[in-house]
DNA sequence: TTTGAAGTCTGTAGCGATTACAGAGTCAAG
DNA sequence: CTTGACTCTGTAATCGCTACAGACTTCAAA
């Protein structure tokens, strides 16, 4: 450490740790344009400082909601370039939503059908298996 | 069309029209060992017959059913090597359907939270942006 | 002082499950 | 004979990371 005013920012795998992410995330995630690019110690090493930290947990966040990479573009655009956000991204929450809502119901169909063969399976020692008759004949849906 | 055992073959584009998928989505399940060789025409084409059809129906539903390429593999094998494949099949959609669970409990998370943000967001006319907000600060989860 | 471990840097390749394309060959109908 | 629709192969793109290789830096202990 001998950058002086560099001197208190957080390497890349110690704000890694402490957000709890992998460090290669957050490399990544400057490539692709989602967190700006810190400066750099003489030796080039990266120093992370809060504003940085913030916007790596904002983007997590995101993700943890399932929002893509790119729609998490677009929430930060809107935090840096709109003085009226919620509007745009109510509509972005909102088409996720429906997405979201359409995994579910596509998971639940899955489910049901898993449900159906696992019973119908009982202990396994059948002759015929449910299963793949579901799977070569049936109407799995 | 001018070899006399294949005449009745199907060709690639043909059957996956039948079925209702990509052709190329058949070549690649050839490639990667979910579907076997077909005969070719002496001018190389691939022609199916119906056990191809058959064959590809049932990988397809499997994976309508969320089950992973190499599940999939598993059941083929299950059906062709085994006399008693129900005690695997069953072991194998059980703990494909916990992992179809855990699915719907992380997109049910996901559901809550954007519901909720959506409904806080109402007409997208507040000043300060109730998603970006828990974004930001709040409790994700 | 040396040396070793643990960090950093870059660029690149891998995953899974397709999908798409380029460039060449084949085939039947008009 | 040409046109159009098919086929073949191999390879690259997608998404969101993750994991290397090979070189460099930093820091603490021996």
């Amino acid at each position: 450490m001998s950058d002086g005013s560099l001197r208190k920012g957080l390497q890349r795998a110690e704000l890694a740790r402490r957000i709890g992410c992998n460090h290669e995330t957050v490399r990544y995630y400057e490539k692709v344009g989602l967190l700006p690019a810190p400066p750099r110690t003489t030796a080039g090493y990266r120093r992370y400082d809060a504003n940085h930290e913030r916007r790596l947990r904002f983007v997590l966040r995101a993700r943890e909601l399932g929002f893509c990479l790119d729609e998490v573009r677009t929430l930060l655009r809107l935090v840096d370039e709109s003085d009226q956000p919620c509007s745009e991204a109510r509509d972005l929450a909102a088409a996720h939503l429906a997405e979201v809502r359409a995994k579910i119901a596509d998971l639940k169909r899955m489910e049901r059908v898993l449900k159906d063969v696992v019973v119908r399976c009982a202990d396994g020692t059948r002759p015929e298996c449910p299963l793949i008759e579901t799977l070569f004949g049936g109407k799995a849906a």
